[in-house]
RNA sequence: GGGGGCGUAGCUCAGUUGGUUAGAGCGCCGGCCUGUCACGCCGGAGGUCGCGGGUUCGAGUCCCGUCGCUCCCGCCA
């Protein structure tokens, strides 16, 4: 980590211990930080002393500052030590070509130990496996440790880069409440009472978007806010109950515009970081095509094992678990996972991750030189197929001898999202993802509603500010609402390595499709007047087309950063329970509080 | 709410078919060591096997319950 600028000597320091260097050898110097590791010979004792910047050995002769040797002899890992010198530039034979700083040394003559340390309950000198739950009680010392330091200085020059590129482009840093009213996005809140009225509570926002849309109509143009979020839902390794955002909203703008946004700030964020991803305009794909060949509406394009439709090649089938499902309007889909010989242990482990995802059962299928046992495949179900079946679903599978094919049959949701997810499992198995390439892709045209067959109702897929488009993606008038099923949302996602990192859309900015879309998922006037009014009234007073995007800044430093997960990239994260190790949260409140809030416990 | 994995020394882990005194590496403590950089060498301390119950002559090991961590499904863009 370079630093910008020298410290101004002080009793500490006058240098950063990573920025000592040839330059400076033969001149004296002061430097402060943590004992890295000791080394102590008996006579001269080396001390590897740390601190954000890097580390620098200290070296201490007994002959020539006894006094500090002395002292020197004393210190443990973790002591903070504040030690003056000269810089000595080491012989050729003692160069350390691992250490930035390793051409020199601080040959010390007086050191101050400004803070003895107990033993830490970890190494924090490197980098090993450490239980999280431990990590997260003492996270001071875990913040030390090498990828924390990484990790947290990366995020700080994501989120400068984010405003300095916005700045630029004349978009405004603007804050929004923390104390709120709950808002549409489909989440539970986390609700705070209100001492000032008791039985009633402010909800934390789970994005701020219906103030967004407020500054838009206030005239604001451009907006953005590095933001924290709440909801109250089970963590993941991606997601948990506060997050960031980086959130954007334009006024007078159509898709591309936050498109060409979007890839002028990614694209620096990613040059940036170093981060090895194409340059924009990125490539587009819509929600169908994503469900079709990847089963998922956050396709990891990073490598192949597409899926395929079935169905045309077995029309005419006599297997009836396959005719049935084809019958009833579902699908029958499949994809080749390549040559591997997997043992039954390994075929039931996946069949049931494809029944973890509501596949009824998963069939495999050997394909293999020759005719025999059953023409082309081994497989449990090959004696229930004709020879014509089992060719025309190899050819459409591409398969050779010695791959192996999984089919599902199902409605073609269900279907699909399996072998979306076995198809992210076989990568992980096989290994299929090369090191150190990168995807990055928009989804687009996503369906506006979905029909729940249960509620007998066209379920809204977005947040009900979403502007409408047709089939083909133009924007949709009010008449087009009358066939709700055929419509799009103007929504669009960003996805990168498979991870959702963003999305957002247009929004409805005319009261008339504001009120029938209420009106097609089933929000009543009066309903929507309570819960979102003040947006709704706004739109009455003249609100410009606009609309946004959020980008989730914890999964997007994630991956930048190489981690498999968000508490990586996070300061003070929370265990996946909600609770946090550190400092104790939640926690039972005094009696007086509760009362005071008028509230009481059962 | 459901499913999988894990829980043994300060840390990371091993512990066979249930068997007698529960181990290793690192760390820690003490000693020796003047060019190491994961320093080296010698010695030592350190255990509620997560917790509770059960089976058994005998449980780290088997069974039941429970707590915590973690991954996934549900949920959540």
């Amino acid at each position: 980590m370079s630093m910008k600028h020298s410290p101004r000597p002080n009793p500490y320091r006058d240098a950063w211990a990573g920025e000592l260097d040839t330059s400076r050898a033969g001149t004296p110097a002061r430097v402060s930080g943590w004992v890295h590791r000791r080394r102590d010979h008996g006579g001269l004792i080396f001390i590897d002393l740390r601190e954000r910047s890097g580390v620098v050995q200290l070296v201490f002769h007994p002959d020539a500052a006894p006094e500090a040797h002395a002292a020197a002899h004393g210190l443990r890992a973790e002591d903070v030590i504040s030690a003056a010198g000269q810089v000595t530039r080491r012989t050729p034979e003692n160069v350390n070509p691992n250490l930035p700083t390793g051409e020199i040394e601080l040959a010390v003559s007086a050191i101050e130990v400004l803070a003895d340390a107990d033993t830490p309950p970890f190494p924090v000198d490197e980098d090993s496996a450490v239980d999280e739950n431990l990590r997260l009680r003492h996270r001071s010392l875990d913040l030390r440790r090498g990828p924390l330091q990484t990790a947290i200085v990366l995020r700080h020059r994501v989120a400068a880069t984010i405003r300095e590129v916005l700045d630029d482009r004349d978009f405004l840093e603007i804050e929004t409440p923390f104390l709120t009213r709950s808002t549409p996005e489909g989440a539970r809140d986390f609700l705070v009472p209100a001492r000032v009225a008791p039985g009633s509570f402010y909800a934390l926002p789970q994005s701020p978007q219906l103030f967004k849309q407020l500054l838009m109509i206030g005239g604001f143009e451009r907006y953005f806010q590095i933001v924290r979020c709440f909801r109250d839902e089970d963590s993941r390794a991606d997601r948990m109950n506060e997050f960031t955002q980086l959130d954007v909203e334009m006024a007078f703008v159509e898709e591309e515009d936050v498109y060409t946004t979007t890839e002028a700030v990614l694209g620096a964020v990613f040059e940036r970081c170093g981060f090895d991803v194409a340059t924009p305009p990125w490539p587009r794909m819509t929600h169908a095509e994503a469900i079709a060949r990847f089963g998922s509406d956050r396709p990891d394009t990073r490598f192949g094992l597409e899926l395929a439709d079935l169905g045309p090649d077995l029309e005419g089938t006599g297997f009836k678990v396959f005719a049935d499902t084809l019958a009833s309007g579902g699908v029958v889909k499949g994809i080749n996972a390549g040559a591997h010989e997997l043992p039954r242990s390994e075929l039931d482990a996946l069949t049931e991750l494809a029944r973890q995802h509501g596949a009824k059962g998963l069939v495999w299928a050997f394909v293999q030189e020759g005719d025999e046992p059953h023409p082309g495949w081994r497989s449990p179900i090959a004696k229930f197929l004709t020879p014509a079946d089992i060719a025309a679903v190899t050819q459409r599978l591409d398969a050779s001898p010695g791959d192996v094919l999984f089919i599902v049959a199902d409605e073609n949701k269900v279907a699909s999202q399996v072998l979306g997810a076995l198809r992210l499992e076989l990568a992980r198995r096989f290994d299929l993802i090369p090191a150190g390439r990168h995807d990055i892709r928009w989804i687009v045209q996503f369906p506006m509603f979905a029909y729940s067959r249960e509620e007998q109702r066209w379920d809204p897929e977005h947040h009900p500010f979403t502007a409408p488009a047709t089939a083909s993606g133009a924007p949709a008038a009010l008449e087009d609402l009358d066939d709700p099923g055929s419509l799009l949302s103007r929504s669009y996602d960003l996805v990168l390595d498979g991870s959702e990192i963003g999305g957002g859309s247009i929004r409805i900015h005319r009261q008339d499709i504001q009120e029938r879309i209420l009106e097609l998922i089933g929000i009543d006037a009066e309903e929507a007047q309570g819960r979102f009014g003040f947006l709704l009234d706004a739109l009455r007073f003249g609100a410009p087309p606009h609309g946004g995007i959020a980008f989730g800044l914890d999964r997007l430093v994630a991956i930048l950063a190489g981690r498999e997960n968000i508490r990586e990239v996070i300061a003070f994260p929370k265990a996946t329970s909600g609770a946090d190790p550190l400092t104790g949260a939640p926690a039972p409140v005094d009696e007086a509080q509760l009362r005071e809030l008028g509230l009481r416990l059962r």
